[in-house]
DNA sequence: CGAATTAGGTTTAGCGCTATACCTCGATAG
DNA sequence: CTATCGAGGTATAGCGCTAAACCTAATTCG
């Protein structure tokens, strides 16, 4: 069936521990003959280790749990944006030899038999409300080593890595006041539990209160989907006082420049637009949409070595680490109409 | 440290095969009143089973690799599509409670050892390349069961799943056909070895057949990203004879359409064009892009099943499994001009 | 009424690997 | 010349689980 150390120690004639410690690179009790002979006696029979044997013998796995939110049972769900960084942190991961167990988690609780069984060596956290980080600590997934990518508990004590929403929301607004806006609507689900869009909220106020502006209660809570941009696009145009949107997302802002499209408006002569992501979307519709990129690239390699860190050298920074954004002038913002 | 099946078992004054038994819903040999008190304790415990250690004793593990080509080291580059596809497959597995391994692969060698280790029940080929599927067959991957999605061998053995590549570019074809378009462009990499392609440029090819009308060798072979179709498009202004093209993926042709825009031509009143995928891009994009429609849904989930069959039941279709594709028509097709 | 079955278990023997302790030389030191 | 040590191994004892064989008392049946 499958070739095992036993049998490789036998045709090579030495102990299992020998092979096993070849095999391990734990060559230092090894003679270099020694070495040359199992190793072409292993290559020889085709020996492929078997990850369960070690794991059950090490109690480590080299397997890291990813855990993305499904929307319910029957649809993944999954963003463009947040599969992007799923790419980059499998990328990531395999570059030192860890292994990638992707799994959506629809409600926080079933997660918890399916995955401490697996005796991951760590978990990353994919983009879940603040509420349910908690559930997913390491008591229901049973790794010690946990980091989250753009979410953060209310304490603000879940390691890991998020962009800087605050400081990125700050930029957009900047850009929109200094382009002579006054009345710029916040599009976005302002006030749910997403910490994330609570941050960006807080940051496009702050850039009112730099530039020394009132800020007029311009709030409308969406969900960031295309639909609900559109139908907000729609009504927007009968809106003459509001020149301009910050949308908490590039999906969401496409659909707002077409909702207004659609009724008349010119984006960006009527009304200036500004998304949050910076997807490759953005170059693909008309006009280009200006947005604060995030570094997601650096967002998931800084996660990945965090949570590598934690687990091999025991390292754990104890708060997020926050990834700087920023502004991407396209086309679809412009001064302020006189 | 973990709670064992013997802690359990020690608890409930019973033996560790009882538990097992019990854990395994293996309730035949045990009395209803010995199942509610093993159950008891192991809740009580948070008893969570040894996934390696089951592993290693029944030699199935309930995993499932998820192979994705990644272009080099440095990038995964999952496109749109593929991303797609990999979150439905991870929900279907998800609900027959196996679990996922998702691994990008950059050169066929490399995996052997790292799947092989992890003794598989199955995997799940993502968009190879013909000539890699062969080198990632059970050999290498050490996994008996193995479907492909997106890609076939040349001699059509490997089970899976995709598109009926054919029968959608001679829709295509029949559609810029049935506008009048008779010098119609094939952009895509129609002479790689992606057989997926091939099988589109033979589509094609029927389609002019089909209708009695001789065609014209218009082919550019372009690889399928927007860059390419821009400066594709971007040329294709001065090639007045030309009124449609048929590109093989969506990216691409909005690439064309934007290049055909920068260059000074109307998509559709000048050219026509059409893509292949039907990603949720065409929907944002000016002109909303008319495409083939892949029912991923169905490519993802009769893939998974199609791979189930196989490991618990041993069934196996020897050919690929064809999935329906459809015309959807947006605005970026029009009569060719008189 | 004795043999055969069945319900409800238990015992044994690994699965393939590794940590830990232990052994056995020859060289080196005092 | 004995004590010490390091290089290069080996032997033992699990990791947590399950398949398969085995046991025992109560029931069924010819």
């Amino acid at each position: 069936m499958r070739v095992t150390l036993r049998e490789v120690a036998e045709q090579a004639g030495v102990s299992m521990m020998t092979v096993s410690n070849v095999m391990n690179g734990n060559r230092a009790r090894v003679s270099p003959g020694t070495i040359e002979k199992v190793q072409r006696i292993a290559d020889e029979l085709g020996y492929v280790p078997s990850a369960s044997a070690r794991s059950l013998a090490t109690k480590a796995s080299r397997l890291v749990g990813l855990l993305v939110p499904a929307a319910d049972e029957d649809s993944l769900m999954i963003s463009p944006h947040t599969m992007a960084i799923v790419g980059m942190i499998e990328r990531e991961l395999r570059k030192y030899g860890y292994h990638l167990l992707l799994r959506g988690v629809a409600h926080p609780d079933e997660v918890a038999e399916a995955l401490r069984s697996w005796s991951l060596d760590g978990a990353i956290l994919l983009g879940f409300l603040d509420e349910e980080v908690g559930k997913l600590t390491k008591k229901t997934i049973g790794a010690v080593h946990v980091v989250a990518i753009d979410s953060y508990s209310a304490n603000r004590l879940t390691t890991g890595t998020r962009s800087d929403d605050f400081a990125g929301a700050r930029l957009a607004a900047r850009h929109l006041l200094d382009l002579g806006h006054r009345r710029i609507l916040f599009a976005g689900p302002a006030f749910s539990g997403v910490g994330v869009v609570h941050e960006r909220f807080e940051g496009f106020c702050q850039a009112f209160a730099d530039a020394g502006v009132s800020r007029d209660d311009v709030v409308e809570t969406v969900n960031t989907t295309y639909e609900e941009g559109r139908e907000l696009g729609l009504v927007l145009r009968e809106r003459h006082d509001v020149t301009a949107v910050f949308a908490t997302a590039d999906i969401l802002a496409v659909g707002i420049v077409h909702g207004l499209t659609e009724a008349g408006a010119r984006v960006p002569e009527d009304v200036s637009v500004v998304g949050f992501d910076d997807l490759d979307l953005c170059n693909y519709v008309t006009p280009k949409l200006t947005t604060i990129s995030q570094d997601i690239a650096r967002k998931a390699s800084t996660a990945v070595s965090i949570l590598l860190d934690s687990i091999e050298k025991g390292e754990r920074p104890k708060r997020p680490v926050t990834i700087d954004v920023s502004l991407v002038e396209r086309e679809s913002t412009a001064p302020v109409r006189a």
